[in-house]
DNA sequence: TCAAAAGTGTTGCATCTACACCCATGG
DNA sequence: CCATGGGTGTAGATGCAACACTTTTGA
């Protein structure tokens, strides 16, 4: 017989204060000693829940995140993606039936800052942001190994449609060249740059500056979003 | 509750002798009259069983097929998809649980003609090979979507990994221009496009030439498998 | 000898890369 | 007045598109 779990799990980027890119990471309680540990975003789809539905309900549960850029990006399904031993006590605390398979449908999600700003509520101690070159190695499951595939993804389809859910509504052309450094892992000549952006119509240079910066404040921009 | 039942549904393309890309479809026998519905090859997962591993073992099962290259594109959750009156009486006359929810995972895969001829086997009663653009609008579930995401995957993921499951070991660069050609729908130009293969360190010349056709012969290429 | 597809180079144009200095601001 | 990042143009190299004729074979 083939009934299974099916979950979906959600690779959350942003852009956090000090401008680098993160990842978002809940921390579960995994043992009654309280010992903690990270996973990304995730949880079962309910009965008749549509997979995206599902990616949506569940992240706005666990991150009080809403109205996200979601993109599926693959299916995860070794049968022992749940089997290691590190897990076993989280799933015998928090699952019905611990050991069933679950399989897991990985969303891509990229966050605006002014987005979601971490509050001292019951879930800024659930949740994290981290430096992508801070992740753990001993995410729940096969998380790692999701984070590896999402940002893979990510890399490989780069557009401007994703890209501009990752920045403030107005932005500067250094944040939008430093996000596709990270994403591209490669230096970009300025000028170069620049001279690309102005030929991409839906990015439109607005009349405001930058405010409150010890050097020449820089002219920000936009998307015209209706136009992606 | 979540458990679902999950299944694998393979979009699969080849060439036929009128040097045509095809696809394959299975026919299904939906009721007790004897009438049948066209449908792409696909089934529930086994327990215990991986994605892919049950993907190949569907495919074999169902239309012999071995040693494909098979490539997960897509994940298809829509809690209605099986739910349409049409597909119905196939269902009960199957599936031990016809009401449930079935999310699929839906791969792709590529095959050279020379791995696969219909043969007048009780499979032969059970496949055919449909033209690209002769494919029925009524296929099982929701098919022709998955077929319709499977091409769009296909057309914008292009590369040689890819391309080179669908041509015979050993291909003239005139039936390689042509796959592309189908596969981007545009017209190439042969000396550009010759040029640009020249570049492609895993595709080699051999010694060997066309025989038996009534026009110059073309020298023969080859993948280097391994290096690709 | 004819038909059919194979094979082959060059040129102009567009695109990309590399590169260095002055400017506006807050501290 | 200093430190910081913002902003700007050009020249040379590279890559891409367009284009037509000769060759080899089987019939």
């Amino acid at each position: 017989m083939s009934l299974i779990n099916l979950s979906v799990d959600c690779v959350i980027l942003g852009f956090d204060d000090d401008q680098k890119l993160k990842i978002l990471l809940i921390k579960k309680v995994i043992n009654k000693k309280g010992d903690i540990q990270y996973a990304i975003p995730g949880d079962l789809l309910d009965n008749d829940e549509d997979l995206l539905s599902g990616a949506k309900r569940i992240l706005k549960n666990l991150t009080s995140l809403n109205n996200l850029y979601l993109k599926q990006f693959k299916a995860f399904g070794d049968p022992f993606r749940t089997k290691d031993v590190k897990d076993q006590s989280w799933l015998n605390m928090y699952r019905k039936n611990p050991k069933e398979r679950v399989v897991t449908v990985g969303y891509l999600s990229l966050v605006k800052m002014e987005d979601y700003v971490p509050q001292a509520s019951s879930f800024a101690l659930d949740a994290e942001w981290i430096d992508l070159d801070k992740i753990p190695e001993d995410l729940a499951f096969d998380h790692n190994e999701i984070i590896s595939s999402g940002l893979r993804y990510l890399r490989t389809q780069l557009d401007h449609k994703i890209i501009s859910n990752l920045l403030p509504s107005k932005f500067t052309l250094s944040q939008l060249q430093y996000i596709y450094e990270i994403l591209l892992d490669e230096k970009l000549d300025k000028r170069n740059f620049r001279k690309n952006i102005s030929k991409i119509s839906v990015i439109k240079k607005t009349k405001e500056k930058q405010e409150g910066v010890a050097h020449k404040p820089a002219y920000l921009y936009t998307y015209e979003k209706e136009k992606l």
